[in-house]
DNA sequence: TGTAATACCGATTGACCGTCGGTTTTGTAG
DNA sequence: CTACAAAACCGACGGTCAATCGGTATTACA
């Protein structure tokens, strides 16, 4: 799934704002970049088609809402990622865990740890996700 | 950094060669998807000017290698893509690892707590990485 | 120094994003 | 029910970039 930077952009104010129709997103936009408000309808859209984004309509606008949470959207662009990169034998998403622990400092290594204990208390007895 | 479908697959192939000339590499792929020298020439080109490989002349061809390990360019991609979409104000590696852990089973998650323990014990004074 | 091997250059095609003007559709007010 | 305004939709264009490949320039070595 590759997005351009402006597709990006607005993705990433939708899981801030929740809801928005094309006036809201091109009121935000505007200011700061320009652009009609085609520009932003054709990227709504654009979002919409590749399944970022839902929509229904509500009176004679569109609400727009991110078709997914924040995590789970990075959570499977890193998948795609590691994917790409690992070779078939491998386990690809704890390959990736590997690559992006050596960026990770002593601090972020604790934190880190204690977030996969809350994980792992949390479903403790699910090892067929 | 963004990839082309042959580029990846050029890339994962010289991981696991190490080094290889153009025909080498044409050799490889000729079988698998066809297509000429040319385009694995300018492919290797492509990936020189990128940075993703380098090249010595021997003889004479070029003998290209991959510039950095796998591990490394998939932690720079991860990292790349959690920059892109985990808001300004958020550690957006540790939110990379919050979105992946989400991914994980329970076997999983015992594999990655031990690695942790071995990265801690590895470093364990170096906190300003 | 000639020649074959190789690198380099340029052009083309096909996606895809950003951009926007113009037209069609549609909700709603009167 | 109809007219109007608001919004969606369509189509086009420019720019970027990967893949492709033919042709030309370069170069290592016999």
């Amino acid at each position: 799934m590759h997005l351009g930077e402006l597709e990006k952009l607005v993705l990433k104010y939708f899981w801030q704002i929740k809801v928005a129709d094309v006036k809201q997103v091109y009121a935000h936009f505007e200011k700061s970049r320009g652009g009609t408000l085609n520009t932003i309808q054709s990227t709504l859209d654009r979002l919409f088609k590749k399944g970022l984004l839902n929509r229904d309509k509500e009176g004679h606008a569109y609400q727009y809402r991110a078709a997914k949470p924040r995590k789970d959207f990075i959570g499977e662009l890193i998948k795609d990622v590691a994917n790409d990169f690992t070779a078939g034998d491998e386990d690809s998403i704890l390959a990736a865990f590997v690559s992006l622990s050596s960026e990770l400092n002593d601090g972020q290594l604790e934190q880190l740890e204690s977030l996969i204990k809350g994980y792992r208390s949390t479903m403790p007895l699910d090892d067929k996700a």
